[in-house]
DNA sequence: GGGAGCTTGTGATATGTTTCACGTGGCAAT
DNA sequence: ATTGCCACGTGAAACATATCACAAGCTCCC
C-alpha cells in the first residue's frame, strides 16, 4: 500500500513507468477498467515480468488472479513520477525548437507548464507565444526566484548553453532538460537530462550500417532502444 | 587496425561514441592534435576506462604511452558510426517540431540532410522551407523509393504516427526516429529510436521528488544520467 | 467449502555493462 | 642501451539489470 521503494529503481524502470502512465491514461479514456501485466506490456513494448518488477520497486498495486485496476494504478504511477505537482517550467531560447516546445501539448496534458520564456535576441523579447511573454535574459534570476521555478528547458545554441546553465543554477533551478548538443557541467545537486538529436540519428546510422553489413537477415533486431543520457 | 568488432558494443557505447566524435571535432578546430582517454573522458562526462573500452569494441586506435591522435581517431569513429555516408532523410510532419528539425543545423554538420518533407495539411503542402518543398502524404512511397531514402523523422501527431509508420515501412524505410509520444510497432528489420519529451520531463520530475524527499543532502547525486531513449 | 484457473509479487538465476588493475608497448632522456 | 615513466588495451571482478519460474492470493463456480 505504501509508496516506499524497496530497493532502488533503475532509471530505465522510471522511463518505462512514464510509458505505462501514458498507456493507462489512454485506456481510461477508452473505458477500460482493468488490465493485466501481460496486456500492459504488449501495449508498451515491454514484457509482463518487467511490468510487474518495475511496479514492485514501489509497492503492490495489483490483485493476484485479477490484474490491475486502471484508474488506481494510474494514480499510483502519477504519484511516483511526481506528475500533477504542477511543476512550473522555464524555457530558455525561443528559436525554432523553443517555439516548438512552447506549442507542445504533451507538457500541459501531463501537468507540466512552461510559464516563462527567455531569449537573448531583442527582436524576440516582448513577443507573446501561447500566452507566454518572452523576457530578456537578464531577468532570468529574478523571475525564476520570484516564481519558484525549479525546472528549465534549455533550447539555446551550443555555444551559449554552458553560460546559461550557470545562470540557471545560480537562480536556483534544480532540474535541466538540455537540447543543445554539448556536455554540460552542473553541480551534483542539479539533475540533468539531455535530448540530443545528433546522437539519435548517429545511433540509427550505426545500426543501419551494421545490419546492412551483417546481412540484414540477422533479424534479432528490436523495436525499442532504451535510451538515456543525461548528464 | 581493422574495424572488426570483437564482441558486441552496447547501445550506450554507441551513443557515447557520438559524444566522442563531436568532442574530437571541436578539439580539431582548436588545433589539438593528441588526447588521452583521461582527458577525453573529462570532456564528455565519461570515465577513462569507459572511453578505452568503448573504442576497444571496434579496434585499437591509440598508442600506448602517448594517447590518441585526434584526427585519426575522429576518422575512425566517423566510419564506425556511418557518418559521412550522407544518408538522405525524409521528414514527415512539418508542424512546429518538424520545422525546427528542418532548421536544425546539427544534421547537415554531421552529414545528414533532410531532402524531402511531407505533410497532410493542404495549406502546408507546396511551401518551401530551407530549400525543401513540402509534398502531400500520398507521394511518400514513390518519392522515398525514387530517392532511395532509408531514414525518416516522424514528427506527426500521436494519433497519426502508427499509420504513417506503416506507409514508411511499406515504402522501404529502414530507420525511424520517432518524436510522437506513442509506442510504435515496426517489423524487426526496421530500426526505431524515439525522442519522447514527456518521458524526459517525467524522469526529471521523479528524481526531483526523490531528492527533495530524501533530504537533498544525499549528495551521491550525479551529474550524468545514463539516458536512453528510444523505442 | 473446496477445487480449478488465473495473475500477481518475488526469490533465484542469467545476462549485460561498468569498473578495476595490470601487462604491454612506446617515448624520452641519460 | 638502459632506465623511468606514461597511457593504452584487456582479462577478470564487481555491479546492475532483466528474465525465469513458482508460491501466494484472489475469484468463480460447483
Amino acid at each position: 500500500m505504501s509508496g516506499s521503494p524497496r530497493g532502488k529503481a533503475p532509471q530505465m524502470a522510471i522511463r518505462r513507468l512514464s510509458m505505462y502512465y501514458r498507456t493507462l491514461a489512454a485506456l481510461r479514456e477508452q473505458g477500460v477498467e482493468s488490465i493485466s501485466s501481460e496486456h500492459l506490456s504488449a501495449l508498451t513494448g515491454s514484457t509482463a515480468a518487467q511490468v510487474r518488477r518495475d511496479l514492485a520497486y514501489f509497492g503492490s498495486f495489483g490483485r493476484r488472479g485479477v490484474g490491475y485496476e486502471v484508474h488506481s494504478l494510474q494514480t499510483h504511477v502519477q504519484k511516483i513520477l511526481g506528475i500533477g505537482e504542477g511543476w512550473p517550467m522555464a524555457l530558455i531560447g525561443v528559436g525554432n525548437l523553443g517555439s516548438a516546445l512552447l506549442a507542445y501539448d504533451g507538457f500541459p496534458r501531463q501537468g507540466f507548464r512552461i510559464v516563462e520564456a527567455f531569449d537573448s535576441d531583442p527582436r524576440r523579447v516582448g513577443t507573446v507565444i501561447r500566452d507566454v511573454v518572452v523576457k530578456p535574459m537578464d531577468q532570468i534570476k529574478e523571475t525564476i526566484q520570484a516564481r519558484h521555478i525549479v525546472m528549465a528547458l534549455l533550447a539555446v545554441p551550443a555555444k551559449a548553453a554552458q553560460g546559461v546553465t550557470e545562470q540557471l543554477v545560480a537562480a536556483g533551478v534544480r532540474c535541466l532538460l538540455n537540447f543543445a548538443p554539448v556536455t554540460l557541467k552542473v553541480p551534483s545537486h542539479v539533475h540533468l537530462a539531455s535530448v540530443d538529436l545528433s546522437i539519435e540519428v548517429e545511433y540509427l546510422s550505426y545500426v543501419l550500417r551494421e545490419s546492412v553489413a551483417e546481412g540484414q537477415a540477422a533479424e534479432g533486431a528490436c523495436s525499442d532502444v532504451p535510451r538515456v543520457l543525461s548528464g
